[in-house]
DNA sequence: TATGAATGAGTTTTCATTCAT
DNA sequence: AATGAATGAAAACTCATTCAT
C-alpha cells in the first residue's frame, strides 16, 4: 500500500530506501519456512539444512541468503507456528461455545498444528529479541489468557493455572517421541491432552509447587 | 545377582574360553553407563560418545568393546534408568501411606531420576528385543500397575488411565526443554506434574480418545 | 584522456550501437574500483566481491557488468594504483630538489598510497595483456628510471640497482602483515623503507646476485 | 628416558599420567606440519586443510585430531620454521668467520628456509600465548641479537638497527609474490636481500623514523 | 541498464566407527 | 582387554558467478 504509492513517484531517483521484497523471493522464503516446519515435524529439529533447501526446491545458498544461520531459520519457523496457534485461539474466542469447550478445542487444534514438534525450539526462541516474535508471543499470550479467564469466570478452570502452565504442558505432552513416526505418536497425544484438560477443570487438590509460569519467564532461561 | 556370584568365583588366573566377566571390565561397563546417563541429562541425547568415554575415564575403544554401537549403549542407559524407576515404585509400594500419596511420591521421585531426559530414547529402546529390557519393563509395569490399582481401589484414581498413560505423560511432561539448562527446567516440572496428578485423582469429565496405552504397545512403534 | 574526450562528446540522447559510456555508468565504475582498493587495503585481497559492491553502493550484478570476473576487477585496481604512483613520480620529477631526496619522497609517498597492499596482485596483473596496464606500466617505468638516473648522475645511487629492484623491494617492504591492522603495520614501514633507501645511497659493497629486475621481466612469471 | 624407567615399574597401575606419544602419531604430526609448510610455500596460506591432509597422506580428521583448528596448525608451522631459523643463526654463530659475513650467511640461509612464505602468519603467531612459541622466539631473538652485536662491535653494522628491524625486513623482502611460482620469486629475493644487507653495513645516512622494532612489540598487534 | 536473488562448488569442522599397539 | 589414533562421511556455512526482474 504505502509501498505502491511511494513507488509511483520515486522510480527514477536513488532513494530506493528499503526496496520492495521481490515476489519470487517472498515465495521462496515462504517455501523454505514451510519445508523446515514439515521436516522438523517429520524428522526432528536436527534436520540438515541442505535437506530443507532441497525440499523447498531451492539451492542451499538461497536458504542461507534468507536465513543467515540455523537459529535464524528456526526463529522464523517458531514464529510461523506461533502465528498459527495465535490465530487458532482467536478463532476459538470468536465462536460462542461453552467456555471450557473453547479452550479444549483450541488445545486440540494446536496439537494438530504440531505445536509439540516445535517445542524444543520454543525456549530458545523466547530468548531472542526478535521483535516480531515478541509481538506474536504477546498476541498468543493475550488470546490464551482471555480464553482461560472466560473459563475461569464460568467456574470451569482451577485458579492457579497460568497461561505459561497451559502452553508448556500442552507442548510437552505432545512432543514427538523420537524414533517414533508421527502417526505412532498420534495414538497418545489427544488422549493425554484430554486427560490433562480434565484435570484443569477439576477443583485444585493440592497447592502447585514452583513459580507460576509466564511466557516472559521463559525468556533467557 | 548371577553376575555378582559369577564374578566372585571367576577371579582365578587361568584363562577360560568364553565369558569371563573380569572385575575391572564390569566396573568399566558400569562407569560408562553412568557417564552416559549423566551426560544425557546434562547435554541431551546427542552427546558424542568420545565425551562419554572421557567422562567415564576410559578410552573410546573400550566403550565400543562393551557396546558395539550407539544404540546398544543407549539401550543399556534406558535399562539402568528403568531399573531405578522400578526400584522406586517398589519402594513406594513398601511404604504404607495413603495410596494416592504413594503414587504421587513415586512420580515425583521418578522425575528426580531424570526420567524425562531419557524419554527420547525410550521408544527406540522398547523396540529392541533385548531380554533384560523386557524383563525390567515388565517389572516396572507391574509395580506401577499395582500402585495404580491400590489408588483406584481407594477411589482416588479415575478408571480409564493405564500404566502407559501415566508413564508416557509423566515422561513427556518432564522432558528437558533443549536450550534450557536443567535447573531452568526444574522450575516447571514438579509443578506441572502435580497439576497432572491432581487431574488423575478427579472423576473423569470426558471419555479419553485413542487407545489405552500399554507399555507393550510402545514396542515397534 | 582518450576516455575523457570520448565521454564529453557522447552525452547525446540518441542510442548508438556500441560503446556509449553513460555518465552514471562511468561513475559506478570509478566507485567500484575505489571501493575495491580501499577494502583490499583494509581487509586484504580476499575480500568478497559482494562486499566491494555494497561499499561502492551498487548491486553485485552491476559490478559484474563492469568487470566480468574477479581478475578483471583486480587488474583495474592495480591499474588505478599504478596510475597514482606514476603521477607521484612525475610530481617528484617536477620539483627541483636534491636528486636523491626526490627519489626518497617519491618512495614514501608511494607507500602512503598503499602500494604494498596491492602487491599481491601486481605480478598477476603484469601477466595480463591488458593494453592500458602496459601503457601505465611503461609510464611508471620511465618516470622511476628518470628519477633514478638523476640520482645516479649525482653520485647518490649505486650503479647496479634497477627500476624493478626498487619497485619490487619497496612494494615488498611495505606489504601489510596479515593479521595486523593497518595502523600496526605503519609503525615499521617508513622506518624500513628509510633503512633500505639509505642502503641504496651507499656505494656497492658486494655484487648483487641474480638478474637485474625489470618491469617487463615481471610478466608471465 | 624418564619415560622408560617409569614404565618399567608402573605398567599395571592407572597412573599413566601424560602417556607416551605414540610413534606413529608423532610421525603423522610431523608429516602434517611438513606438508602444511610445503603447501604454504607453494600455494600461500589459504591452502585448504584437506589438501594438506592429502599431501601428508592422512585423513582430514587426523589432521584435526592433532591440530584442533587452522590457527593451531599454523602456529605449529610457524614454530617449526622459527625453530629452523633459530638453528641457522646458532650455526652461523658457531662458525668463526668475519662477523658481518656470518650475519649475511644467516640471512640468506633463512630465506632458503622460506621464512618469507611464513611471514603472513608471523604476527598472528606472535600474538599467541603458546609457550613453545615464546621460547623459540626468545631463542631466535637472542641468537640474532648476538650475531648483530658482533658485527656492530666490528664496526660493520649501523647502530640503529634492531633485531626486529632485521627480521621483519628480511621476511617482508622475501615474501612470495602470489600468482608467482616460487622459482619466479627466487630470481629477486637473494638479490634484494643482498642490497638490503649492504645498506645495513653502511654508516647511517639519516635518522630512522618510527619506533625501533622488537620481537616483543610484534605481539598483540 | 541496474539490481536483488539464486546457485553449486568448495571449505571447515564434527563424529560414529574401525584399526593398530 | 584396553587404548590412542585414524578415518570417511556428513553438516554448516561462504563465495564467485549467473539469472530474472
Amino acid at each position: 500500500m504505502t509501498k505502491g504509492s511511494a513507488a509511483v513517484g520515486a522510480a527514477t531517483t536513488v532513494q530506493r530506501r528499503a526496496a520492495r521484497p521481490r515476489a519470487d523471493a517472498l515465495r521462496n522464503r515462504e517455501r523454505i519456512v514451510t519445508a523446515a516446519r514439515e521436516m522438523i515435524v517429520e524428522h526432528g529439529t536436527e534436520v540438515p539444512l541442505d535437506e530443507v533447501a532441497r525440499r523447498a526446491g531451492v539451492g542451499n545458498a538461497t536458504l542461507y541468503r534468507h536465513f543467515p544461520d540455523r537459529d535464524d531459520l528456526m526463529g522464523y519457523v517458531v514464529l510461523s507456528v506461533m502465528d498459527r496457534i495465535a490465530a487458532l485461539v482467536e478463532e476459538a474466542l470468536a465462536e460462542d461455545a461453552d467456555a471450557f469447550d473453547g479452550l479444549r478445542r483450541f488445545a486440540h487444534a494446536a496439537v494438530d498444528e504440531r505445536i509439540g514438534a516445535i517445542c524444543p525450539m520454543l525456549s530458545a526462541a523466547f530468548s531472542e529479541d526478535h521483535p516480531d516474535l515478541l509481538a506474536t508471543r504477546d498476541r498468543l499470550d493475550s488470546g490464551v489468557r482471555t480464553i482461560m479467564e472466560r473459563a475461569r469466570a464460568a467456574g470451569q478452570l482451577r485458579d492457579d493455572v497460568t497461561v505459561g502452565d497451559l502452553l508448556v504442558s500442552l507442548t510437552q505432552l505432545t512432543r514427538p517421541l523420537p524414533g517414533t513416526c508421527c502417526v505412532g505418536n498420534d495414538r497418545f497425544v489427544h488422549r493425554h491432552l484430554q486427560l490433562f484438560l480434565d484435570g484443569l477443570r477439576a477443583p485444585a487438590r493440592s497447592v502447585l509447587p514452583g513459580e507460576a509460569v509466564t511466557l516472559e519467564a521463559l525468556r533467557g532461561c
